[in-house]
DNA sequence: CCCTAATTGTTAGTCACTATCAGTGTGGTA
DNA sequence: TACCACACTGATAGTGACTAACAATTAGGG
């Protein structure tokens, strides 16, 4: 006996993809902060509290996906011997490679949202500073010198902003561009290395 | 007649740091998740509604200072020949010193808030980008180019990471350290430059 | 076919935040 | 000094995000 079922992880996991694309789709068209969770919840067919119990926060609606254990887990996959750059920015491209396969245009819906709803945008930076911390835990660095401490805090975090900086240019250019690239392209840019491409 | 009363300024000036030191001692002693505005409204001796006049936001109880403001107004000041890595790391050093110039205790204590609390973490980290955007404007640089962008945000990115480090560390060692000195020491060890300290 | 458990709906409640109106005190002015 | 405009404050009612608790339904596994 299987303490999970199968068949209702796929039922609940597909409930999630609706309600989460009535979300996005309504917070595209009138706005996030001027849609209630309410008006989600009667989009989807469900109640308000069905909502909550798969999405903890209204902002989770355009939050929520995999990318952050995505990244970590390529992370780890990561040979130690090569610089930090190069092992995250590489983690990093190759995220926004498997990102990129599902549905483009609602992971395009998505950033905008992020980008332009101050509260999206809050809680869309604290997710990178939570990955930021899952990154140098994963780096495997000595964290009990302050010094290497710094240093590869700053070089993580260069490297997220450099992936922030990409996404936000993806968006501006409605998602023509291939993203994995663009991200390897700022990689590049950031530390005058071409390898990432 | 002046448009505004540099004794009403004043006035105000009073009430909201009498109402933002009253905040910050309920936060800390029990928690900012469950302590609630009228708490604090109670404990300062005013209404509800005056605190949400002097501070828009239950977060901006903490939060609010003038920290980026002093930032910009120092990178503004910086001459643009040096690389911008010194000239940040420099607005951002001289930007602590300006800050520890007041009361240490409570600057520990607001950030010992913002770390702890993810709804100040989160809000915290997005003041953190609108002062990169600020820094990457205030440098001058050629927007234009995708390459030198994708390399200035990331390059300020950086310098606001190793800040935030030290300002964590800054609160993990209770003050005990000289914050001005320990950003210098965190940008040296994330560029390898001996020229902040 | 039944039983357990996951899922959902309903209701009532807390709290952050807003809009509005009215009262109060202060600072500059006739 | 008397007055007046205006900044400041308080009270009230309301919206909306989110939680707790309980009941109802449904579906998977024996």
């Amino acid at each position: 006996m299987e303490r999970h079922s199968t068949l209702r992880e796929q039922r609940r996991a597909d409930t999630q993809r609706m309600i989460q694309a009535h979300a996005v789709r309504l917070f595209s068209e009138r706005g996030f902060d001027t849609t209630t969770v309410n008006d989600v919840a009667a989009a989807a067919g469900v109640s308000a509290m069905t909502v909550y119990r798969h999405f903890p926060t209204k902002e989770d609606l355009v939050l929520a996906d995999r990318t952050g254990a995505v990244i970590t887990e390529r992370i780890a996959a990561t040979p130690a011997g090569q610089p930090l750059v190069r092992r995250v920015g590489g983690a990093l491209v190759e995220a926004a490679r498997a990102m990129t396969a599902g549905d483009d245009r609602f992971l395009l819906a998505r950033l905008r949202l992020m980008i332009a709803t101050p509260a999206l945008r809050a809680r869309h930076l604290d997710n990178h500073y939570v990955l930021q911390q899952a990154i140098v835990d994963g780096l495997g660095v000595d964290t009990g010198d302050p010094r290497a401490r710094f240093r590869v805090q700053a070089a993580a975090s260069a490297c997220l902003a450099a992936m922030h900086t990409a996404l936000e240019q993806w968006a501006a250019d409605d998602g023509r561009t291939d993203l994995p690239d663009l991200i390897a392209q700022a990689l590049a840019a950031a530390f005058g290395d071409e390898t990432f491409r």
